[in-house]
DNA sequence: TTATTATAGTTACAAATGTAACTTATTTCA
DNA sequence: TGAAATAAGTTACATTTGTAACTATAATAA
């Protein structure tokens, strides 16, 4: 039996207000590579896992970003011709990759990572110590009930 | 000066947690109507606001879902070709449209309702009163802070 | 062995979304 | 007035993103 008797009110619905958020926090955060650097969010994403994690495979790059397989393949040729990344094909499997930032990948990283992080900070420090733990708790709560493994 | 000096650690990064969380329950929100129904995201947006606010036009749906007019013209015809919403242009401002539901259109949307807050219900009991309570104060804290108005 | 199945990655096509230009209607103000 | 500016909505085009099919390699098992 369903366990609904609430009238759906958008203003106070969870996804929505999550959606909205995330929405406006992603497109600050684009804006502050995008048009600088010609970097897409998702290219974004692989350069900063390749710079903490050497050596990954696109498949492992898929599962550290929750991309799919074809925009992860998209984003490493984006970054390749570009000349950030720097792809061959494992000795022992020739079907998988190994990615690594090339010396201009790392040094466009390093631009973009304070911006990045002085964007989080910005963000977190108007939350207090405890605000910060609640939401760290939170988040983690959630994403196991959604995305339990 | 940059008040960062923290590395930028992906999986604790906020942008990403909140994003990665969004996904998943935007995608499991979308699947419950999606194919049964036949209504895209947006649609379904545009639908549950005109249930809400009768008589609104395209450009007031589009800020009460903070989605742009394109988004919106869009939404709104794809609804009217199925018959699930009325449009017409306001007699004193002809270029101002004029949507409400079909009885169609509410009725569909009486079938997706319990569907949506059921699947929101499911989240929010997950969490105890005080976490409810913390998690309604970080939304509207942070979101106040990124999106002033 | 060798036939089947599974995996990594790419390509091709379709659907969704964003940006800019456009049409029509209204408002402003010289 | 009426010319210019503004506003609502649509259309057209380009870009992004998702789905499915495909290629090549490797693992499994009959």
């Amino acid at each position: 039996m369903s366990d609904n008797n609430n009238k759906l009110v958008l203003e106070s619905f969870l996804p929505y207000r999550l959606s909205y958020l995330t929405n406006i926090i992603s497109r600050a955060l684009a804006g502050l590579y995008a048009e600088q650097f010609d970097i897409t969010p998702h290219e974004w994403k692989i350069l900063a896992n390749l710079s903490r994690y050497p050596n990954i495979s696109a498949a492992e790059a898929g599962e550290k970003t929750a991309m799919d397989k074809v925009a992860v393949s998209r984003a490493v040729r984006g970054l390749c011709d570009k000349g950030l990344v720097h792809k061959i094909f494992s000795r022992e499997d020739r079907r998988r990759s190994v990615l690594n930032l090339t010396e201009k990948g790392a040094e466009i990283y390093r631009q973009i990572e304070p911006l990045v992080t002085d964007y989080e900070n910005s963000l977190l420090k108007i939350l207090t110590p405890q605000e910060l733990s609640q939401l760290d708790h939170l988040l983690a709560k959630l994403t196991r009930h959604v995305a339990p493994d």
